[in-house]
DNA sequence: TTTGGCACTCCTGTTATTAGAGTGCTAAAC
DNA sequence: GTTTAGCACTCTAATAACAGGAGTGCCAAA
């Protein structure tokens, strides 16, 4: 059961290899590699011993072994040694976040780098609105019977709804309404603030001044029906995954390809990390997609003012650089959420010159 | 150089049997095929004429022939019957449309539906700020020296943006270059207004009121540094291209997937028709874009209040049916832009029950 | 003008063959 | 006991040879 080193070592010597290009390793080629001045006939043992424990397989007899899904796992578990990132990558993401952006900005920053930088496919949830605390809130008379209800988040970001209301409000009851709002709830998360509303609401509404009925409206409207569908899911890079060979049957691609339209599944899978406190590694299977089947995905959350709001990562072939991506996720998500709360402190942009 | 009758039936039922089944048809089955009564060796004197004139060529000797650019353009131009839309299909797409949304649904239903009808790659160009008419705009203060500016655009586009100011605003000033601005600029395009305030600004600012003033400032920063790499385009169902052998080569493919996600060329080629008055079609290189060699773009442009704003159109390989395509993007362009048109009229949602 | 006939070309799929890579096992060497 | 050389064996990938079929162009006859 348990591996004496030198398997160990062996198995990550393979894993590397096969990481580097892609070929089943076989025998000799591990001898060559390992450099522990083995002949192949001893590393063959070895070799039967790590397939024994379903760390490795053969595709066929007379080709070399490649990691399992086990094998990917024993390697970033206990194996792995990550690479600090080199300084042109550290410069190149502290640039990109360093200039002026919006959040909207920020996230597709964050997205791209991350798939440019590891040349596979970069994901990053926009934060989800309950976990953002809310920061602002306006009312906005668009037309009789329509309101324009904006919501400025703690992480710097503008949502707009419009609504439309049964009986027209004056703009000095929409300005009531957005102070008392504004007083009573802010700073506190939407999820809160929707939780005391439903309080709230239950009370007799005869004994609520005007600002707060008129609120309560405005809320009810606004939350209630939050369909919430706006998936909100930046991808790049998809391209990227073409490139590799043993994605490569077209339907398999077809799959992956619909799975980054859809959203829908990246997005739980993305939402699983949120609760995580640290980062997340799916190798193959494991996700329990079956679009992702061949494919890693390495998520990081992020953090804006402590609280962690979101998620990133890559999606790639199981046979991806985990040493060098497992850091280049870390790094962006930690610039990413330092990025959204520097924005909230009012450092955000530059006063014009 | 003219093509008679005869030769022009038997292209187009070429065509029409070669978009069906993507093989290169023989002499043999056009024969069948076109129902003429004629042998399979009269088929072929016809046939070489027909390659003689660049419309039709053979892959290889023994192959049959397939269409060119040429052969497709004329076949779209003179001897193609577009096909009514389907009753389930018109169903289909009204529903859609008819359901309460907001703008930014709107264009991603009609991306997602001309996409799923077609079974194609959908795309649509988000309004061209320029274009479209200011129906509101109002100034709100969110921190000392940052006001965000929320515009309300002629089609229900609601659109935020945080300018950061030289010295703090109180509310009541923003109240009043708000009003000003409102007074004398709605209804007007956003390029008559950018167009408008340069002049402006050319005159003494001591003589403006302090709104005027305040209201300038607030739409240089609004104005001036407008990036809009905003790069607007929804893109769906990119993943049907998939299934298409003749885009098959990985190589392709990447190329192809690359122009979606950078979608300036894109972009660029569907702004083309925003100055035709009509539907436009972009056959394999017409459209002057590499990637899209094998491709063809079907585009309409979409009105709102009249006024061109955008387009929307499909992308697939050359041999798509544009008989039926052809329908289904003009009726979504009449959709989407009702949709945008209808929602300025005040109908747009319902009134909650 | 149309058609049947025919020789010819080229693709496609099948089969056979070979070279090479890699394995597992055994027996000898350390 | 561990390691290694040797060897027979397996499977793939590449190549060539070949047959079948689809389709063509051209010619001469209808």
């Amino acid at each position: 059961m348990s591996l004496n080193p030198r398997a160990e070592f062996l198995l990550k010597t393979l894993i590397e290899r096969y990481i580097m290009d892609g070929q089943p390793v076989g025998s000799r080629t591990l001898s060559r590699q390992a450099g522990l001045d083995l002949s192949p006939a001893t590393i063959r043992n070895v070799m039967a011993d790590l397939e024994e424990l379903g760390l490795i397989q053969a595709p066929h007899t007379s080709a070399g072994r490649i990691p399992t899904a086990l094998g990917y796992r024993v390697f970033v578990d206990t194996l792995l040694k990550v690479r600090p990132l080199t300084a042109s990558d550290m410069r190149r993401m502290q640039g990109e976040f360093a200039s002026e952006h919006n959040p909207q900005q920020l996230m597709e920053s964050a997205s791209s780098l991350l798939s440019q930088i590891t040349r596979l496919a970069g994901i990053v949830t926009v934060p989800r609105q309950e976990q953002t605390a809310l920061r602002q809130i306006e009312f906005l008379s668009l037309s009789v019977n329509r309101v324009l209800v904006i919501l400025v988040t703690q992480d710097g970001r503008v949502h707009n709804r419009v609504i439309n209301t049964d009986r027209p409000y004056s703009p000095s009851e929409l300005v009531e309404a957005a102070n008392y709002f504004n007083q009573t709830y802010a700073a506190r998360s939407l999820s809160e603030v929707k939780h005391i509303l439903l309080g709230e609401m239950q009370k007799d509404s005869e004994a609520m001044q005007q600002a707060m009925t008129t609120a309560m409206h405005m809320a009810r409207s606004l939350f209630m029906d939050q369909d919430d569908t706006s998936a909100g899911l930046v991808v790049s890079g998809e391209s990227y995954l073409m490139e590799f060979p043993e994605l490569g049957s077209i339907a398999k691609m077809r799959k992956l390809f619909d799975a980054f339209s859809t959203k829908r599944d990246l997005l739980h899978l993305l939402d699983q990390s949120i609760h995580a406190t640290g980062m997340q590694i799916f190798i193959g299977g494991e996700s329990g997609y079956q679009a992702l089947e061949e494919c890693s995905v390495v998520t990081a959350p992020y953090r804006v003012d402590g609280q962690i709001v979101g998620t990133l990562g890559v999606i790639g072939p199981t046979r991806m650089a985990y040493e060098h991506v497992i850091p280049i996720v870390d790094m962006t998500a930690r610039l990413l959420g330092g990025a959204l709360s520097g924005d909230q402190a009012g450092t955000y942009g530059q006063a014009p010159g």
